[in-house]
DNA sequence: CGCAGATTTGAAAATCGTCAAAAACCGTGG
DNA sequence: CCACGGTTTTTGACGATTTTCAAATCTGCG
């Protein structure tokens, strides 16, 4: 059992998935650093249940450039994008140590595994997804490079926020290039821009870790919201009634 | 009824999400043209099945640029990225007069609305938008103008290919503003590529429409592959033992 | 025909990338 | 504790691409 399962019918969304992965007898995976789960244009095979560590969706292009897609953090579950796809469209890499739960989608597509339960959860955890693709979008799309970097710093604090949120202090586990592969710049712009933020008092650093000076005028240089989810449903997702 | 349903426990994708429509009753609203379906920071209160006509999906800036994110097509599912959001995070503008059905979130997310079936297809066609935006970000991060225009069209083309594939024809619903709003440029750039390619030989224009001269050449100059999704589910979807 | 919106064109400016070298950082091993 | 090698970050000069701005042209439509 990897999540504590509540004992009567009101399931929490995590429960669900660790009832999921126990009727599936999944097996936990472990991953070192900077291993391959899936390659791009394979088959798909597998969702992937993110239980420790990081992973992130990246793309290669012909020309070697790379653009990294979305970082998975413990929780979340990789590889919605290929839901009835015929072949897998981006290749997810592990980005430290991490324990993975392969989900066949063949089961996912076809079979008895889809209670209500799970599906709401999958369909959140697609929207969330969805939702932070398009929000790197209108970044890349439309902000200057100081703005991206920014949007970036912000993102990132908001998304590791829930587990360690030590006093405004973000840690970035990306170097600089692969910052620029988040936002489409290179290496060079994303330092420019770091050391500028710097030097003009809105962070500090030390080593991977960026501490945010001034929130707020960070947030206002760039209007930035962040994604609120709503509270995790609790009611009985277990009903069998009427279909 | 909308679309055809089978007579057997066989279903089509689009035969579940027919019966769905019925069982809740759904009646058909239409829009006109440049309509608001939803607006970024409303509460969400629907996912939107298109019935017929376009509908895009797009966030305004501060600044008064605009990102289109997303382009609904018959068929397709708008509002997948709000599903257990607390604020909608893109709005929603019909680009043509469409007829779309309203599906209440608070069915999607908590009732007895999610057979399998039902799952499967949401989860596709969230599916379907997050590879869409994938494709897109990367498109947006890493390429050239032209090469981003280039990808636009192809891409339109396969979009749009289902329904009318008229000998390499492709009748684009954007103006220039929103090609460049699509893709993260001006309209000024879209307009000296598009005259560029015309030039070149690559393509023929004449008014909305698009004709490729030498789509393999085009595919080639951007390492372009059509997205493939898998031939539609056609088991027991409705089958109701042992969850 | 005339109008409004859309597209094209050109020149100037800004941004960001490229390239290359220097500096800083980090873990390892003496 | 220090030296060393490899990686990452910083810095600066230069160039290419794209935007901005403005004007001219084109198109569709009443």
């Amino acid at each position: 059992m990897l999540l504590p399962s509540s004992v009567n019918t009101t399931m929490t969304q995590q429960s669900v998935l660790s009832e999921l992965l126990d009727r599936l007898k999944s097996e936990p995976c472990s991953y070192l650093s900077g291993c391959d789960l899936q390659h791009e244009g394979d088959r798909p095979q597998n969702l992937y249940y993110i239980q420790s560590g990081w992973v992130y969706a990246y793309v290669m292009l012909a020309d070697g450039q790379r653009q990294i897609l979305y970082l998975y953090q413990p929780g979340d579950i990789a590889g919605l994008s290929d839901v009835g796809m015929d072949r897998i469209s981006c290749s997810l890499v592990s980005l430290s140590d991490c324990v993975v739960h392969a989900i066949p989608m063949k089961h996912v597509v076809s079979s008895q595994v889809l209670t209500p339960g799970v599906s709401v959860h999958l369909l959140q955890k697609s929207a969330e997804v969805q939702s932070c693709l398009m929000r790197t979008l209108v970044a890349i799309g439309r902000m200057t490079a100081r703005q991206r970097v920014v949007w970036l710093i912000l993102m990132f604090q908001d998304k590791l926020h829930q587990r360690h949120m030590v006093a405004n202090i973000v840690d970035v586990p990306f170097n600089q290039s692969e910052l620029g592969d988040l936002i489409g710049l290179t290496n060079v712009s994303v330092s420019k821009v770091l050391c500028d933020l710097s030097n003009e008092g809105f962070i500090e650093r030390k080593g991977s870790q960026i501490r945010l000076r001034r929130r707020s005028d960070l947030e206002e240089m760039i209007h930035y919201h962040a994604i609120r989810r709503l509270a995790p449903f609790r009611g009985k997702l277990e009903s069998t009634s009427t279909y």
